[in-house]
DNA sequence: CGGCATCCGAGTAGATACTG
DNA sequence: CAGTATCTACTCGGATGCCG
């Protein structure tokens, strides 16, 4: 017993479904026409998701509490990836022309759904993160 | 009207949920110690992502099949991620020694696991692309 | 057929310094 | 404070050729 059985019939669900989604699709352009992958591209990358989990935890936050909390990130990235998260609609950025300025990121409502799934997604790796270190170390015979 | 709302209580069990994750996680060694981050890699992945799904839709195929199917992807790139995809569990191996060899893959019932949740953040991503799509268009005045 | 070894080019991240 | 600019270094993908 490793993880919860698939059944048949689950499988059969989800290659249906499959089917759906890019069954009509050209292989060819499966990348190209692909929005899905395009939406996906905020998954695909280490510091957008932290970028979206700390404001899901800190409602809200400026840049450089940001930079605090996102450990690593530098200047140039970070600046980059709120560019784009702000552009893409996941997050909402507030400027108060003060001296100095304060500018304020928290997550649009969009970027809350997203928060939603991503967070849905995490919980799945955590439950299966044993089964997967397991067996990465049993394939160790390289 | 853009997106289901989220309600402010969706969005304090989002923050609890997160907490929980990281709450006590030292910021410094986050991206060292998480296990998800390491299990999100290959959600990432652009080409692990295909290879997953073209094996959900056909059960069982072959190197060169593959090659064929996930249109574009180099044989370098292919060898690679069936690799690490084999090595974490998602994909089974099996090798017929006949000559000349023939070599299948399938997913595994983690793999076939990981597949539900990735076409569930596919569905999600294919209901608001248009809304990502809408913002980007607002924000094209660089 | 099913790969692996090698080389090369492009894009990207990181560090540092600077500006309104 | 909230970024931008620049430069370097490195990784990663693609193409090609070879081997069991």
């Amino acid at each position: 017993m490793e993880i919860e059985t698939i059944t048949e019939n689950q499988k059969v669900t989800s290659a249906k479904k499959l089917k759906k989604m890019f069954g009509h699709v050209d292989l060819r352009d499966a990348d190209l026409s692909c929005p899905v992958r395009d939406v996906l591209a905020v998954v695909s990358d280490k510091w957008s998701t932290l970028i979206i989990m700390y404001l899901g935890y800190y409602p809200v936050l400026r840049f450089n509490g940001l930079k605090k909390k996102v450990y690593g990130i530098s200047n140039k990235v970070l600046s980059e990836r709120l560019k784009q998260l702000v552009g893409d609609g996941y997050l909402k950025r507030t400027m108060y022309p003060e001296v100095p300025v304060r500018v304020e990121y928290e997550l649009s409502d969009f970027g809350h759904s997203y928060l939603e799934k991503l967070i849905e997604l995490t919980e799945w790796a955590q439950k299966h993160k044993d089964c997967v270190l397991g067996n990465r170390a049993k394939y160790r015979n390289t």
